[in-house]
DNA sequence: ATTCTTAATGCGAATCATTCGCAAAAGGAA
DNA sequence: TTCCTTTTGCGAATGATTCGCATTAAGAAT
């Protein structure tokens, strides 16, 4: 692992954001220092494998956002993007089905869309 | 809505298949009967809007499956795609969080992803 | 500090699932 | 059968993401 000037933007870029971002977005919050798209998008599967990043896709577009530790998911307003953390008992959930399927768990994801109370009350607008 | 010819024949596919198909793999299951792949898309989306059919995303690609009245998710082999269900319980899971953040839910998404037996062994090897 | 090896970057072109516009065809109500 | 509306097929466009390749930069070795 090589720790270049493009891996330093782009996390300060998520540290100093702390949110849900995909590459265009870190392309432009990077005025300046500017990194071409595709290292950004390289940078970012990095940043994933090494579980420093985790994804997740809203039409078709993947965001990205720093791990913290915690292992946890969200309920994201697919208007605004604003997130909110769940528990997550995923684990207890699965105890049951893997012993009976034998299945080997790799991964999971959990996403749960809607509206937050602003962009509730627009939409109820419209 | 209109009870067309080739949402008939999509339909059978799904029935006769049962499992994960993305539009791609429809069009080469219906050798013989042709339908433009444009349509294929627009159908699928036709039907996921009327809840006939959900989907989920692996690898960039949507695939879609029948939805047979029972609310639920399940563990998928992200080798061969076979799946195996598992009871939904988020609902229960959320129900704090959603009053806590008032906010407004409209879908969930879970999926588990790992290796069935078989594909485990399969990948050991490599 | 300089050299060297390998990983990382920039650039441009390619991919590939999906979407769109539009004219032609087909449901199905009148 | 006629008419209106929804669907379809075709072809082109889109847009996020990926790839190849020559160049550059990290950081280990000398």
């Amino acid at each position: 692992m090589r720790l270049t000037h493009s891996r330093k933007l782009i996390l300060e870029v998520f540290q100093r954001e702390n949110s849900l971002l995909c590459a265009e977005d870190i392309s432009k919050l990077l005025e300046g220092e500017a990194i071409d798209l595709s290292t950004i998008y390289r940078t970012l599967e990095y940043f994933a494998n090494k579980h420093i990043l985790g994804r997740s896709t809203i039409n078709k577009v993947t965001y990205f956002y720093l791990i913290d530790g915690e292992h946890h998911h969200y309920m994201i307003c697919t208007d605004c993007l604003v997130r909110f953390p769940i528990e997550c008992e995923i684990d207890r959930m699965l105890r049951k089905n893997i012993k009976e399927y034998k299945f080997q768990v790799t991964s999971h994801d959990l996403t749960i869309y809607g509206y937050c109370t602003d962009c509730a009350k627009n939409h109820a607008k419209k």
